[in-house]
DNA sequence: AACTATTTATAAGA
DNA sequence: TTCTTATAAATAGTT
C-alpha cells in the first residue's frame, strides 16, 4: 500500500529500511491494540529492531495486581521494576536508565535477586484442577510461552554475537579493553530467576 | 477499512466478533512476518482468543541450535518439547496433544524437570562483557521480556478463573468432580524452570 | 515530518 | 464458512 508495490524481502537501503521499520512497527502495534479491544483477545507483541531496540505491546496491564496477591519476599523489588517498565513504555528511556544505573551502584547488589518471581503455585493448582483437557491445553500454552521466550532470547544473543564478532575483526585489542572496563569483574554476579510452574494438580 | 468505518470498541455481536477476530488475527500475523523480513527485525507475537485458543508468530526458529550448544542435562527433553512446538505451529494440534498426553502417562513423570532450561551463563558472560551501556540495555530488554511474560500469563489466569467461576455457579458439585479426576493427585508435581540470567560481567 | 498516489486490509453482504 | 466488493486504512516513495 504505497506508490509502488513492495516485495516482501529484506530492504537493502539502510535509510529506507529504517523508515519502513518505524512506520510498520507503529502500524503493527496499533493493529495489535485494535484486535485486543475489538475481539476481547489477549495480545502480546515484541519487536526488536536490527539495531536491537525493543518495542512491545501487551493487552494485559495487571502485573501489579498479581504481585499484590502473590508477591511476597521480592514483591517490592518487582513493583519497582514494573514502574521502570512503565517508564520504558512511555518512552522515558533516560529515566529508566538512571534507575537501572542507580540499582547497579548499590553496594549489596549481589543480593538483589528476583528469585521466586511469580509464585503462581496456589493459583495454578486451583485453575488446573478441574479437567484434564484444560490441563493439557494449559500445558500447551505455557510451553508456547517458554518456547517463544527462548527463541527471542536466542535471536538477541545471535545478534549480539554478530556485533561482537565485527568488533573483534576491527581490533584484537577489544578483548583487553573489555577486561579493563569501569566495572570490576564480579561486582555484580547475576540475577537468578526461578519460575516454578506447577502444571498439574 | 471496510464497507463502513468501524469504531475501535468491543464488538458486541458474537458472530461478527468471531469473524473479525479471524480476519484481523491473520492480518496481524502476516504483518508481523512482513516486518521481520523487510526490516531484519525479531518479532514475537502471541494472540489468545476470548475462547482461549492460542495463536502465535515468531521470527526466530532456532531453539534447537542453542540447545545443541548449551543443552546439557535436559537437552533431549527440550528438543522433544521443541518438536511438539513445531507441531503446534504447523497446526497439528492433535499430534501435539497426543505427545503431551503420552508424556503425562509416564510413570516417572515426577522426574521430568526442565530445570536449567537455558544455560546461558558462558554465552552471556562473553556477550555482556564489552560495555556497560550494552549491559544496561540488555538488562532493560530482559526485564521487558519478563514483564511481558508475567502479564500475559496473568491474563490467561484471569480468564481461566472467570471460566471456573461460571462453572461453579452452575453447579456446586464441580469442586467434587474436580477432585475425582482420572489423574491422581501428586502424580505429576510440577515443572521447574530455572533460568539464570547473568546480566553483568 | 508531511504529503498523496496506491496498495492492502477488511466490514458487510451474498 | 468462504467469496465478493466497496470502502477504509496503511504505507512507499516523494518533498
Amino acid at each position: 500500500m504505497g506508490r509502488k508495490k513492495l516485495e516482501i524481502k529484506p530492504i537493502e537501503n539502510k535509510s529506507s529500511r529504517q523508515v519502513t521499520f518505524s512506520k510498520r512497527r507503529n502500524g503493527l502495534i496499533e493493529k495489535a491494540r485494535q484486535l485486543s479491544v475489538l475481539c476481547d483477545a489477549s495480545v502480546a507483541l515484541l519487536v526488536v529492531s536490527a539495531s536491537r531496540k525493543l518495542y512491545s505491546f501487551s493487552s494485559g496491564d495487571n502485573l501489579v495486581k498479581i504481585l499484590d496477591r502473590y508477591g511476597k519476599q521480592h514483591g517490592d523489588d518487582l513493583k519497582a521494576l514494573d514502574r521502570q517498565s512503565k517508564a520504558l513504555d512511555s518512552g522515558s528511556h533516560h529515566e529508566l536508565l538512571e534507575l537501572v544505573e542507580s540499582k547497579l551502584e548499590e553496594s549489596n547488589v549481589d543480593n538483589v535477586s528476583v528469585g521466586s518471581l511469580v509464585q503462581l503455585e496456589e493459583h495454578l493448582e486451583n485453575a488446573l484442577s478441574v479437567t484434564r483437557a484444560r490441563k493439557v491445553r494449559y500445558f500447551r500454552e505455557v510451553f508456547s510461552f517458554l518456547t517463544l521466550f527462548s527463541r527471542t532470547t536466542e535471536k538477541l544473543l545471535e545478534e549480539e554475537n554478530h556485533v561482537l564478532a565485527s568488533q573483534m575483526e576491527k581490533s584484537s585489542l577489544v578483548r583487553a579493553e573489555a577486561d579493563n572496563m569501569e566495572v570490576s569483574p564480579g561486582q555484580i554476579s547475576d540475577i537468578n530467576l526461578l519460575v516454578t510452574l506447577p502444571l498439574l494438580n
